[in-house]
DNA sequence: GTTTAAGCGAGACGGTACGTCCAGTCTTTCA
DNA sequence: TGAAAGACTGGACGTACCGTCTCGCTTAAAC
């Protein structure tokens, strides 16, 4: 998150997810430093470039050759930090959305843990051109599957991971069985959202995503199982 | 609809892509056909090439050059029928899978239906590699407004309808409340399913399906769930 | 001159240029003439959208489609009559002229002959665009020595033969030595012209029409030949 | 001048074609030269390509993509450096033709100027197939005005400067009278040159060249013609 | 009056080239 | 050593013609 460690180790100043293994020995968190340093104004540029591109025109728009021109930079420049131009654009899109962090409160009930975990997500999502957006890199992950990690690592996994706290949460508290399968269960709350997201069939309405969320927590909840073999 | 078919239509909504000219008797003679008649062996060759392409290498290595020349095809011809190679790739994708009709059966019974209905498809559509197929296709669909109301034409709705119905039988049944926003309950059954086959994140398993459906049912007959927001 | 025979022998009434071998010996000037027959107003249709298309946009924009469209014509009717855009182009352009033929008179004076056969025709023929289509023309017979034949019979023959016998009546008259190797004395006359034409160097005006005419005839005349070897 | 170099203008127009570098001393060390520099290697070969295909096969032979495969390199770099195939053609042949120079000698007679000039030129373009080639670009430069000046510029105005520079001396030496005017004189005698090749009624022979020169100039010494319209 | 044969409109087709755009890589100079 | 500049290969894009072809319809002379 801090430095979001985009090809191999591009963060030599704080936070050093990768720290040389050659380093000074006691030199603590300081790395050598040689050569000219990284360009802060050049990075950001590029994000901002890509950004732009991104949820304007989509992700089709985010041409090295334009992000370049735009961002003032060199090509060779966007290649040094980003392996491709997907990764670019997810790395643009998760820093254009690192105000809405997955804020999860303990309310005391499941549902009201959810709707305020998921409504101001949807709420986001589903205002064009997300769900484009998202659409797009889904595709671009289907044939790289580091970059498929690399989404679920950044946009699906802490939102599921903060779901899967309420759940068992609610779990412990006797409110779902506890024998609930708790994957299926995610995939029961987030899954229909994603489904008109990406299929476009209906829009992601505030209503809508109230009754998913009471749909599936009513077969979270079980009740009876299935009522036949 | 006898044969006009330039660029779209040019293979019907959901049942026999080509009616034998000499079907209903009464059909009013159609079309004159004038000029030269299509070429079978280009067209089929075309879809043979791309759904190879398709299938092995994905939607970005189904380029027009590409077909073309395996197809033993000019450019021009492809484009004559086919505006953009997404719509071709959806055209052979749907050629490809003719063979698996969304076969509904009325067994009596909400989940034996929907289970008939559904596992087929998913076995089908999770073996490798049409979930990236299938996500390539939504994310061209998102710069593209009638390509995405194609795709959900030939590939959602008749699977969507044909659950629709084991659902309103069930609603006249008895077995789920009158109340039940269909359209909801559409999403509970297949967002799941779609979310993993698109994420990842998880295997599209026998069992998954079983357990999603199970619990969707469950949210679905519902009667338990909070009654007021 | 009758029928312009183009491709083979489409001039089946009058002056047959190839008449059928197995002709039956003693019918004359007569093609037995099976089938339906000529479309006039095709004919004409294709030669009006031709010269409309060569003298507003070129030769380059004499493309087979674009006339047959214009025309209201099949390609295959183009091709059944002219073997390549460029007799057909011919073909439209002589047409265009037909009105003004090398209209030779005799005036007894060499001078005075040249000028009322060459001003008109410089004239035209420097009015834009003649001079592009002609120069086009030209490019086109490099390529094609046939279609060089054709071009030189139909536009530059004509007019050379003029000039010619203007020259031997003048040769005759005792007015240019009888020595004068008159194909060089007509290069000399009509070279210039040309020159200017296909260059663009300078314009093609009636004063350099006449300078040029008449520093040609000071040389043609002659005086004293090769001053040194 | 230095290698700002785009497009037009990157061959000088009628002396060197590539100043080295060094040269002057005093030059204000002009570019900074900055990026990765041109590949002389490609430049060559596309050069040659063109070349080949332009004198074998003509202009119309010269295609991109064509030169491309045949220099090895990517259409892309070609069209960096020339806007048209006719440009890189013009190219092609003036590079080609680098060796003969316009050289005139100042022999003291005009006639034997005017001949060491011409002869070695009608020579070597009366030989097949420059004669095609030419008649091509004039083609090309009808429908283009800028291509029509550069032509001029470097295939016309050099030999036309010569003869012109040959005339003016005589005319300082008194050999033709002062108020002859020069450019019609100068299209007396270059005209029927070009004439014959570009119409090809009657071959380029040394002997024409000899007798068309000699007319020419025996117009333009004059004296006797009309003096009066 | 029925052949027979050509003329014709329509339009599909295989090819070839166009000129543009982008992904990646490489080579240079400057900081 | 990082960055800027920018040349370069490779490959796909979508368009436009060319010249050929396969149809079915029309028109008239020949039988």
């Amino acid at each position: 998150m801090g430095e979001p460690a985009a090809k191999t180790a591009n963060a030599p100043a704080g936070t050093a997810a990768d720290v040389p293994a050659d380093a000074p020995a006691d030199a603590p968190a300081d790395a050598p430093q040689r050569g000219r340093p990284r360009s802060h104004r050049a990075h950001q540029a590029i994000l901002a470039a890509a950004s732009d591109l991104l949820l304007n025109r989509g992700l089709s728009a985010v041409s090295m050759d334009v992000v370049a021109e735009r961002a003032g930079v060199s090509k060779a420049t966007i290649y040094r930090w980003w392996p491709t131009k997907e990764s670019l654009a997810l790395e643009a899109l998760f820093s254009e959305w690192s105000a809405v962090q997955p804020a999860v409160r303990d309310t005391g009930s499941l549902r009201d843990d959810l709707v305020s975990l998921i409504r101001p997500w949807a709420r986001l999502v589903g205002s064009r051109p997300y769900g484009a957006v998202i659409a797009q890199l889904i595709a671009a992950a289907q044939a790289d599957p580091a970059f498929a990690a690399e989404y679920r690592r950044r946009f699906v996994e802490p939102r599921r991971e903060a779901a899967r706290a309420a759940l068992q949460r609610a779990e412990e508290r006797g409110e779902i069985p506890a024998d609930v399968r708790i994957e299926v269960a995610l995939d029961l709350i987030y899954g229909p959202i994603y489904h008109r997201l990406l299929h476009g069939h209906e829009a992601v309405t505030d209503r809508f995503v109230k009754e998913a969320i009471d749909m599936a927590l009513n077969g979270i909840r079980g009740r009876s199982g299935p009522a036949t073999a």
